[in-house]
DNA sequence: CAAAATTCTGTCATCGACTGACAAAAAACA
DNA sequence: TGTTTTTTGTCAGTCGATGACAGAATTTTG
């Protein structure tokens, strides 16, 4: 079933994960916009040409991490029970989203770099929000199908989710400011805490929630 | 005080004025990403040249309206009473920037348009979302100030405002929806039901919010 | 009113992200 | 080895945005 993957699959693999390596190195050093792609292809030897084949843009290769971690979010939350209650179901797909992360060789530390460049430039906390919204929107469907209703009519599905990414979120922001120290056990600490001050007082019943 | 204003300074309202009309109108017609800055500049006879000297681009002439609200917000919670809860602060602050959208010569109109710009550009959602994350971060500036508190040590500033704002911008999305009738009555009542879910529950004694 | 100072505008050149087209190089396959 | 498929580099071009400079319009001043 897995067959070997052949020289040219390990070849791309290996440039895809260096020209990641060789952008957020030369992010936190010039700056995200101060960077041109010219150069992150020059660091790999690369063509710029190559580049854009291998990402879709200078947005992409920053914020590769971030996307990856929404597919976790909403691959654990399609996997959680139907009966547990949305807010419960929510909390532990962004658990279990976090769970990863922290499993992942050098992740809290590249996860934390990310959000230095994403405070430090416009540009990028624009595109990292919109990923977000497109995120959310998907999270929003899930909800909306566990519930059974219909994510365009039924404004819950929508607000649930946002309340609580949005909260989330803010825990990050505040964890991975620079100058702190941003261990696991802080960053899962300090989104806890977001989380539970905009969501504590939610009622758990979904129908009771008008 | 008020001088009357020369010839220089009507003709620059004027072309403003046209530069955002032109604009909206091409945005709406041929969608927000296909229409150039040339054909806008070339819609009120003036050099693409000058058209960046009354916008700084073309986000800019589309979020015109979204930025004036920002600083009406701004305004609006700066002028609370400083005994007030920050919650039922913020909630007037939001009130009083649809009140003055409300007053404006078409001014639901516009904003309807905008968010329906928004909602089918994915360049203009990454820049709406920016620019909201801006006028947040001085909201809850003004938040921390009026509680006492360090905004970068107490999150609840932050939190409260995002919760507040995010939620509104969730209403203000489905009642801007294609295809629905948005008038000023609609659009207020689907903000603050989105808000009343949020906000409802929350501790109204901001000691107690912890 | 005319001259001088200020401000606005258009032209030109340039940057940087990104994309389509095409041919050469590399890897996979027969 | 020769053929097919995929990857890569080069080239040209689009579009948004910006600095520099000169000419035009407006305001201010004498």
């Amino acid at each position: 079933m897995t067959t070997e993957p052949g020289l040219r699959e390990r070849k791309k693999r290996r440039t895809r994960a260096a020209l990641t390596d060789a952008a957020l190195e030369l992010f936190s050093a010039k700056g995200y916009d101060a960077t041109r792609v010219e150069e992150i292809a020059a660091a790999v030897e690369i063509s710029p040409r190559t580049f854009f084949r291998y990402f879709d843009g200078k947005e992409d290769v920053a914020l590769g991490q971030l996307s990856a971690m929404d597919e976790d979010a909403i691959t654990a939350l399609a996997t959680r029970p139907a009966d547990e209650a949305p807010l419960t179901a929510l909390r532990a797909a962004h658990n279990a989203m976090l769970d990863r992360l922290f499993a992942e060789e050098g992740g809290t530390e590249r996860f934390s770099a990310t959000h230095q460049l994403i405070a430090r430039s416009p540009t990028l906390l624009a595109a990292s929000l919109r990923r977000a919204a497109a995120a959310e929107d998907r999270l929003a469907l899930i909800i909306a199908e566990r519930q059974g209703v219909d994510a365009g009519a039924d404004m819950r599905c929508h607000l649930l989710v946002r309340l609580v990414f949005t909260s989330a979120r803010l825990g990050v922001e505040i964890a991975c400011r620079r100058g702190d120290t941003c261990d696991d056990a802080q960053l899962r600490a300090t989104v806890d805490k977001a989380l539970r001050l905009a969501t504590a007082t939610l009622p758990t019943d979904w129908s009771a929630w008008l």
